[in-house]
RNA sequence: GCCGGGGUGGCGAAAUUGGAAUACGCGCGAGACUUAGGAUCUCGUGGUCGAAAGACUGUGCGGGUUCAAAUCCCGCCCUCGGCACCA
């Protein structure tokens, strides 16, 4: 039987009705209820870079479907959305167009919310705000001033990361592995150091604290942990003082091996290490260690400091004593010793140290065995590598014959009791840079002034609002530092003449709190309403990307400890549990000439896949990221205009479980385009309208096949909210799917009494009721056509009925000695001996145990017989 | 080197607690409907052997535990990600 004309799905059309009908009446809008359960939902909020792009779509429609599956469960689900909206990106176009960032940013800002309206995602959008907006980011100042005051903002001169591409400086975090900036820059040439003065938070007070609460956050990946933890990288040691020799000073060494330290035979000192050159001065080794500091100094970081670079060094001419032995211990300037980490002075143990080792051998410097290995004899002279394990402590005169690793704990002792140290812990964390040397971004609200120094902007002079007629050149310093009107002020403090911090903040910084603004967005009492954030925080389901492990996520933990120290926010942790997506990926096609090629490039031909412009071989296959300069990305746009937003959140939600990475099939969107109207055919193909037909009472019994379906459609709904409960959405749908193919070949379907009626119609109404997490206005509009007055936002998600789930039969599988031999359906009344006595009763078995002893039946109910013999 | 994730059909994937390996979808094959099909519907689809019934085999590799292993244990290989000359 044909459709009717405008009976055929029209996904545009619904689409624009429903989300018409969504905003009219208001359908997201949350405020405070403390009748019912509080569900806070958050997604990353996006960076107003343009447009949307497909990992915003994956990231939303899985928040989406989330939020609209808890409000259908009843809880006060908040689900709000905003702007990351500081940043590089609106400068560039400010350089490259002439259009001023606030525009570009606002511009951008309008296209990005309607197609994120586009797509039917279910935010409240009365919470919208962007962090450019004066009244989010003078509440940042406000924090800023107040961590100032308490010593948790500070200002340093120190060798920085700097990206000549961003032209600003980068935090640590923002470095990658490779060294390159955390932006991705097509030829990024790689971050540089440079000494400046700079803007850091303490981070560091907090190093402990973030690293044990990792322990306190069991809805976190592990994966995410794992980074945070090697991120901060604890190591416990001892610190230890080596006395210069000739003098009262003495050198401080961290070391995570102090049992080792009647072992120590020379001083490995960092480059920039002061005593550097302070010691060589007046020695014959002056001149050579003034030309190795220099050339070090010149040398990249990222390459003086790999592991495979050599090790070099030269002597400074001065000496040290070891604490324990007294022995004179020549003090070296050497290439490997990191100043920033631990004290920048390293004691060098060759005999239990692989780098000492090295160095030893490479300058003829003496060796002593301290670890003895159990069961073996180490002797100085025919070690090929340093022994680096635990063993048995010799040559250490009192703590001889301990176990290495107890000695750790007695020396440890020994060091604090003798005043030559003591226990200590070091971390590989830093502190935070937040300095920036953009004009985009939140002032930092300080003064310098020539008689009263560093001076905060007092709180009632707030906010320092970012001026906007400024000239961005891209060429210099900030843009904010040639700006003389904003430059010049006046000393809160004393009224001399100041001048402003042209620096801005980290973007970094607007996201490390928006959270809680979520919960308050129109306060202006303060930056947060402490009532509605108590109410709210933490945030129940976190969202987002796994590029932000560290960065974003770190960050806003320090965060939430500092608001919560100063009593803004009254939660230990800001996000209880997270889920990290993956990337959505396609394809690139690479012309060894040519470079990247969009698909429309290529051309198939007898000799392979060949690029249209020079004819040459093109390369496919390999799955990345998707990303315009690859040119194999996907315009969310195109899919919307072409399948609709139903089909493109179907197809990103059933193609892959939402932590994996998500490859592109152009096929797999068909197929989720085939599944909508598959269902909508079913709907409207009946035989008989559904409106007027009542759904049936729970308890209900029935036969046959009126009972089958009924029977699958309970199971459906216990399935899909046990998966939709653990986010796996993609057997969620498999299971709707399922039902689905159940009613299209139920031989009741186009039945007409009664009873079949009012069992498809409960089959039907629990599809869309399903669905609709998923596919938002598919279901509504289907709900509609059932009668449905209300919303189907309003409808309370469903319940299976135990009593429809229950089976009278069931498949028994039979192996014969582990080995699937035959099934049998049986009733599941059974008893256990009842069951074993069919299984053998069965031909095909007793032909496999004939002549042969049974030694046992295992049974395991409802499931399978195992006979062994 | 250390830490963590992963490895299952031609492809995306499923198997929640040790109990039928490959649900659901894509692709492919056959058929139906049709003037036509790139629409839709039905059936089939891990591999080898076989006309078939069926047999053997099969979740990266090698062992082990168990009546029974994708799942647990031991030892490897590959891959992705983080940290790494970190003292």
């Amino acid at each position: 039987m044909g459709l009717a004309m405008d009976q055929h799905y029209r996904p545009k059309e619904i689409e624009e009705k429903w989300q018409k009908i969504w905003e009219d009446q208001n359908l997201f809008k949350v405020t405070e209820d403390l009748e019912r359960p509080k569900y806070y939902l958050l997604e990353m909020f996006p960076y107003p870079s343009g447009k949307i792009h497909m990992g915003h779509v994956r990231n939303y429609s899985i928040g989406d479907v989330i939020a609209r599956y808890k409000r259908m469960r009843g809880f006060n689900v908040l689900h709000p959305m905003g702007w990351d909206a500081f940043g590089m990106p609106a400068e560039n176009a400010a350089i490259e167009h002439g259009v001023h960032p606030a525009k570009w940013t606002y511009e951008n800002i309008r296209t990005m919310k309607n197609q994120l309206k586009r797509m039917g995602f279910s935010y409240d959008w009365d919470r919208e705000f962007a962090t450019c907006d004066v009244s989010y980011y003078k509440w940042e100042q406000l924090f800023f001033i107040k961590m100032f005051e308490k010593g948790l903002a500070y200002k340093k001169r120190s060798f920085v990361n700097w990206c000549e591409i961003c032209k600003t400086v980068l935090a640590n975090e923002q470095v990658m592995s490779d060294g390159t900036c955390w932006r991705g820059h097509a030829d990024d040439p790689g971050v540089t150091q440079k000494e400046l003065d700079q803007w850091f938070f303490k981070i560091t007070d907090y190093a402990e604290e973030l690293l044990k609460w990792c322990d306190q956050l069991p809805g976190w990946p592990e994966r995410v942990l794992t980074m945070q933890r090697n991120w901060i990288g604890k190591s416990v040691g001892a610190e230890i003082h080596f006395p210069l020799e000739h003098s009262k000073e003495v050198i401080k060494v961290f070391t995570t091996r102090q049992d080792t330290v009647f072992g120590a035979t020379f001083m490995s000192l960092a480059p920039e290490h002061p005593l550097a050159l302070s010691l060589s001065k007046g020695t014959a080794q002056e001149e050579a260690v003034k030309a190795f500091v220099e050339r070090m100094k010149r040398q990249d970081k990222m390459k003086r400091t790999a592991e495979t670079t050599e090790k070099e060094g030269v002597f400074t001419g001065a000496y040290c004593l070891n604490p324990m032995t007294k022995a004179r211990m020549p003090i070296f300037v050497a290439n490997f010793v990191l100043m920033d980490y631990g004290t920048g002075a390293v004691m060098a143990v060759p005999t239990h140290d692989q780098r000492d080792f090295e160095f030893a051998k490479k300058y003829g410097l003496p060796l002593i065995v301290v670890v003895q290995p159990e069961g073996q004899t180490l002797k100085a002279e025919t070690m090929t590598e340093a022994y680096e394990g635990e063993g048995i402590l010799i040559n250490s005169g009192p703590f001889n014959g301990m176990d290495s690793i107890k000695a750790r704990e007695r020396i440890a002792n020994y060091l604090e009791e003798n005043g030559l140290g003591g226990s200590r812990i070091s971390y590989r964390l830093r502190d935070w840079g937040i300095s920036r040397q953009r004009y985009w971004g939140a002032p930092i609200p300080i003064i310098y002034c020539e008689r009263c120094g560093t001076v905060p902007v007092p709180e009632k002079d707030l906010p320092v609002v970012l001026p906007f007629n400024v000239e961005i050149t891209g060429r210099g310093e900030s843009p904010l530092a040639g700006l003389e009107e904003f430059v010049k002020t006046s000393c809160p403090r004393c009224g001399g003449p100041g001048r402003r911090e042209t620096d801005t903040m980290d973007t970094f910084v607007e996201s490390s709190w928006y959270f809680d603004r979520f919960a308050c967005p129109d306060y202006d009492q303060g930056p947060l309403d402490r009532k509605r954030v108590d109410y709210w925080m933490p945030v129940d389901q976190y969202i987002g990307g796994i590029e932000h492990a560290i960065l974003h996520l770190l960050y806003s933990r320090f965060f939430t400890r500092v608001l919560k120290e100063m009593g803004w926010v009254n939660v230990e942790e800001p996000f209880t549990n997270l889920l990290t997506q993956g990337m959505v990926c396609k394809e690139v096609y690479e012309c060894s000439r040519d470079g990247y090629l969009f698909p429309s490039e290529v051309e198939e031909r007898e000799n392979g896949i060949r690029c249209q412009k020079c004819g040459g071989q093109v390369s496919i296959g390999r799955l990345e990221k998707m990303s315009k300069s690859k040119k194999n990305v996907v315009d969310p746009e195109y899919l919307v205009e072409k399948y609709g937003a139903d089909t493109a959140r179907m197809f990103c939600l059933f193609a892959s479980p939402p932590e994996k990475d998500l490859d592109w099939s152009d096929q797999g969107v068909e197929g989720s385009a085939r599944f909508l109207n598959r269902v909508w055919r079913l709907f409207y193909e009946l035989h008989h309208p559904l409106q007027a037909v009542k759904p049936l009472a729970f308890g209900t019994s029935l036969d046959g096949d009126q009972k089958s379906l009924r029977q699958k459609t309970h199971k459906t709904i216990k399935k899909v909210t046990e998966d939709i409960e653990r986010f796996h959405f993609n057997t969620a749908i498999s299971a709707i799917m399922e039902l689905v193919n159940e009613i299209y070949t139920s031989p009741i379907r186009d039945q007409t009494d009664e009873i079949s009626r009012r069992v498809i119609r409960e089959a039907i109404e629990t599809v869309v009721i399903l669905l609709s997490p998923f596919v938002p206005h598919f279901a509504e509009e289907l709900w509609e056509a059932l009668g449905n007055q209300q919303s189907i936002l309003k409808t309370r998600w469903p319940d299976y009925d135990p009593e429809a789930i229950l089976e009278d039969e069931v498949l028994i599988v039979i192996q014969v000695n582990g080995k699937l031999r035959d099934r049998m359906t049986i009733p599941v009344s059974y008893g256990e001996e009842e069951v074993k006595a069919w299984a053998l009763r069965s031909e095909r078995i007793r032909r496999l145990v004939e002549g042969k002893e049974i030694k046992r039946v295992i049974l395991v109910p409802k499931k399978l017989v195992n006979i062994v013999c």
